[in-house]
DNA sequence: AATGAATGAGAGTTCATTCAT
DNA sequence: TATGAATGAACTCTCATTCAT
């Protein structure tokens, strides 16, 4: 709020932005209270405001947190000149290794971001849309030079495979002992091949 | 409080389970009051405590709704002698249509029975592992007979259909323009044969 | 409420009444509810409002009957042309038996009719003070007629009886192994000799 | 709901007992709201939790704030080597100057504490046994060097005077234009003698 | 940079009371 | 004579927010 720029308060601050994104995962927005996010940040209830300057732009704070560079790394991918599987693959593993990394704020941005106010979702939702485009530009290329069969609904593919990733990496966060990187490969692997095929086909 | 087991009483009750169901969906269990379930019901907030002896247990019951039948199918699912491509379309649809019939008592189970106490919540552990059972079983049964292909991860494979089920359920209760019988379609052929395989396959 | 004389009604309203003692004596006025009454007496709670205009009205019943006929036994023992010692005794008795008899509504009488508006309780002060006039005329007679020590404070000697009395009672109606009879005999002697004397004065 | 422990914390603290105490004494644990407490206090309701986690233990602390140092007089009482009569004028002018100067917590702890959790009653409980442990230790003591007569129960008379104190300091509390060393002296005189003796026994 | 203290709005819950049946 | 159903007011408690220090 003060002096914004010091490497010190923006360090701080994003050690706030994580407590939230924690204690919201856990409870929900509107089942955690200020008191949860500033006691797993150790300092005093009030001291939050320091950071935010409600608890709405803390959760707003967190869903920019969670999205801003896994978009980000979609738009790397989609501009690579990789193979159709490799970028899904890639997409798969971006995804649930954000889960994974970022801790819980992507969950957050998914599970919460419908409790801001319409204006402050406007950013959100065209990262969003800007997401899901991508995505969608890679299967269309795919179709198009006949690595995906023709006729393929893009949009659902798209839909479908942001679907099943944040479903795994619910499953992800939720239990620590999953291996990620087997649920990155089987999960690609059924995307592409279903459960139908045998072995010959891979 | 009273339970006089008229059958008007209930058909109230069921009532206001279903309004509970569509204000905790819309708001959240914790952003959703007393006041909006009693005012969606059409009676003044203290007369909600005639049918819940609180809002906890008014999501208990939304929860129990939600999962009851929706497990009773699947049984049947199970127990009918069909082809695993049927049984698969079988799942789809009842759960997609789950979502859709009874509004969205079932999209509450998914997303806020994790804010009932662990002891409510164990009847609807069981039920959910048996309904996770049961497609597994489906799963390890077509491996066995060669519908699917040996190595298959049966475990892995059901809680993918569950997720892209609740991924695509969520959609369809956000937007009721969505035919839920072409998603239900082309969800099955996806989860059946992937992004990939050339026409010729299907 | 209607037709309220006939003996069937007035016997469920005493049942009633006692039921509200009872009630008022264990969780005190305010924290009694109408329900606890009614589950009491085994009628349901609207149906108490057959009985009793409010619950206050229940409270004022309830002090009246604990009172009423304890200031008449005064009244005769008052009367009576017995010795001092005598009549002690016997305000004694009546007062602890009371007690345990009436179960526990002059104990609400005590305890609860401060609750009631001023205006309910005039009559109750009346009677209150009717009955301290009384043991106070006992005391000044027997200091008349020499069988009182000259000097004694009547006011005080008879808010003295009352207080022992009252603080026993509470005693006998928490503790129902206690042995009336034996406290009886115990307390009018204190009030007479005290603990000093030796046996010899007794 | 913190503790600081800073004087000035403690300070307040100690009047919101105080006011606690003032507005259980009038109005009854179940009869008064946190709102009456809070105005006595001169805070906005909402407030009174930055004291007390829960009404409930502000009666807790009330209690114990009445019975404290009560107990602890007593104590040095019984430790004393005083004669009888002296230990016991001490004991009732403890009592009701405790009636007097604490204002009322010692009658809410009389009146009120039956409506703590068993669990909370523990404690005071023990405090308040021991107080009468010690009381009958005085009487037994009396009885053994012959200050008083063989053959007293001496359970009994403790019961008697802590119930008599008891019931004056209630009265003290209502009316405080009553001269309390007045009732001292002649409650003390009462117990020691009774009514009966003619004036050549004091 | 942080905290103790307070606030006011709103939450869930209880409950005395009413009334048609 | 009694009840099921509803109500509205009051209550306890929580919490985001503010602010002097």
């Amino acid at each position: 709020m003060q002096n914004p720029d010091s490497p010190k308060y923006q360090q701080q601050k994003l050690s706030a932005i994580r407590a939230a994104a924690a204690v919201f995962a856990r409870k929900g927005y509107h089942g955690a209270s200020t008191t949860d996010i500033a006691s797993e940040l150790g300092i005093k209830q009030g001291s939050l405001y320091y950071y935010f300057s409600s608890k709405e732009e803390a959760l707003e704070q967190v869903c920019l947190f969670g999205i801003r560079d896994y978009v980000q790394r979609m738009e790397e991918i989609a501009a690579s000149e990789q193979s159709f599987e490799a970028q899904l693959m890639a997409t798969v593993t971006s995804h649930l290794s954000s889960y994974r990394e970022k801790n819980e704020a992507l969950k957050v941005h998914n599970d919460e971001r419908l409790y801001l106010p319409e204006i402050k979702r406007i950013k959100l939702k065209q990262m969003g849309s800007h997401y899901r485009e991508l995505l969608e530009g890679i299967f269309n290329a795919a179709v198009a030079n006949g690595q995906l069969r023709a006729g393929l609904d893009c949009h659902f593919a798209a839909q479908t495979v942001i679907g099943a990733c944040n479903a795994w990496g619910d499953l992800i966060v939720r239990d620590s002992s999953l291996d990620v990187f087997e649920v990155i490969q089987k999960l690609t692997e059924v995307l592409l091949f279903g459960f139908r095929p045998q072995p010959a086909h891979t």
